[in-house]
DNA sequence: CAAGACCCCAAGCACCGCTTATGGCAGGCT
DNA sequence: AGCCTGCCATAAGCGGTGCTTGGGGTCTTG
């Protein structure tokens, strides 16, 4: 009594062309075939669906009932190959993104943009979080891709999920107006310091405490506006990542390198097998383009030289 | 870039299950029949379907699609199955009868209120027609079962079609009240006479001819009851088949049995095939009850006890 | 009356599709 | 840490589905 698919389509097919020989030529195949599966449908039925006669078939009732079965199958069958192929040629499709903030403001508008422009059937979701919130978000699958960043290597926390590094940018130290340039972290060991996010203030602690001391945290804020006009004030010194000056920069402030601060790797975390959905894949790709033009201007500009 | 139904499906029966393997437990297969099936139709639809984590699969996009698809043909082919099931159960179906008037009169209210009761879900939809449309109606699909009649066998023009005898009856001399039984029928050449039907009436004027003689037809009527009132009133003399009579019997008029009349054969056409469809199937098996116990009656009652 | 259409049936064989067997990988328990 | 148990993929083998070819029957058609 269960009804076997395929036969219901082929049913169909004698339905429309009149006749099993005429159902055969269209489907390719020989006459017999169509025979066979019909027998094999109308086994399973139970019924008679087709009163054979000498000038083809005509459907019984229960055939006709089939019929319009087999119409709306063959209705959604068209309509998921429609929409599949509209995916596969990025002419549809959804990407959810999460970037932490720096990047959502320099290389997710470019990569966004320029997808939106090429493949306007994409519609890219931006959400902005830290890698903290982001990859267990993308592991839970409810985003696809993750731009995070680690210190000094990838996100250490990226338990089951692949890595596709962007950029390594230098972390610059943050200093008030006409301060000049410090010979080591440890001349800053009594300066009252500005934390940023959890995970970056857990790595300016790090590099500090390899420096020989322990940073006085009077300031916490993730904003790199509000962290920047509380160095302009003198209220504070801090370190920033090249991006996060990228995106905001006071006029006021110094910026200066120093290799004790390390470096950070940005990149996006995907699930594995994510990388083959066309969608996700364009948007990654716009990604990496626009990461390797903007990378050398963060990696090598000179910001001492300001 | 063609979705195969059945992998449609299991795909579903894979979303739903949470994995393959729990989906193959379900199918009673095993997991990599699954895996297999899943393979293939990621490479129909050219994109990924599922991605593949440690604790079971989970849609893509694409995959999200297809589901829906594969839900919608999921619920198409259980309603069909459904839909025949009714049909073979009797529950549901429709049957388009075609039926003399005289049938119509007498079989058919009994077979049909017998299966009404038995059966409420079988739709019978009766037709008055003569054979010489019900005929060409049931092998034009027009019509599911005609009852019709044939003089001394079945009708000739049964091409195509199947015939199931259902009963002979005899033919009776229909005479003016107060008439005494002829010896023959060509005792009657001058007496003006009635015609029926155009298949009565040829079979009458073949009888008469075959007695020796033209018959005067003054009148023509297929309408039994006028038939009798004419003859009732002394307008003329005509034949009736015993289930006219059954039907409708004026108390005046005077009915004598002769063979020079022959026979009428009445029985079901329907095209081969057709026997099988369960609704069908169902009437004809009631008319045909029907017609046994009332065939007796008509056949053996003689009429001219009256 | 033969030719052509339609159908069914039977037999053969190829390939689809399932099975068994094996390996890799991630998470959770002891 | 190391094993164990889920999960999935791959490879090889084999049985059965499902196609083909070949032949026969019936009804309409020229």
């Amino acid at each position: 009594m269960a009804l076997d698919v395929r036969r219901l389509l082929i049913l169909r097919a004698v339905l429309r062309a009149g006749s099993l020989t005429a159902a055969a030529r269209e489907l390719g195949w020989t006459q017999p075939a169509v025979s066979q599966h019909l027998r094999h449908l109308e086994r399973e039925a139970g019924v008679p669906l087709l009163l054979r006669g000498p000038a083809g078939v005509s459907p019984t009732e229960a055939g006709f009932v089939l019929l319009a079965r087999a119409d709306a199958v063959a209705a959604e069958l068209h309509a998921a190959e429609e929409e599949v192929s509209a995916l596969a040629g990025l002419r549809a499709g959804r990407v959810r993104l999460q970037a932490f903030p720096s990047a959502a403001a320099t290389l997710v508008p470019a990569a966004v943009g320029a997808l939106a422009e090429a493949h306007p059937g994409i519609a890219v979701g931006l959400e902005e979080a830290e890698p903290d919130t982001a990859l267990p978000a993308v592991l839970a699958g409810d985003a696809d891709l993750a731009l995070a960043f680690g210190y000094d290597g990838p996100p250490s926390d990226l338990s089951g999920l692949a890595w596709r590094p962007l950029l390594v940018e230098p972390v610059l130290l943050v200093l008030p107006p006409g301060t000049s340039a410090p010979p080591g972290l440890a001349a800053l060991r009594e300066e009252p310091w500005i934390g940023g996010c959890v995970r970056c203030r857990g790595h300016l602690v790090d590099a500090c405490r390899t420096a020989g001391f322990d940073p006085h945290l009077r300031h916490t804020t993730d904003d790199y506006v509000v962290v920047q006009n509380l160095v302009a004030r003198g209220l504070g010194v801090t370190a920033l990542p090249a991006s996060a000056l990228a995106a905001h920069r006071h006029p006021d402030v110094v910026a200066v390198p120093l290799a004790e601060l390390g470096l950070r790797h940005v990149g996006l975390a995907l699930r594995p097998g994510a990388e083959a959905v066309p969608a996700t894949a364009a948007l990654v790709a716009e990604l990496e383009r626009v990461a390797r033009h903007t990378a050398p201007a963060h990696t090598l500009t000179s910001e001492a030289a300001d």
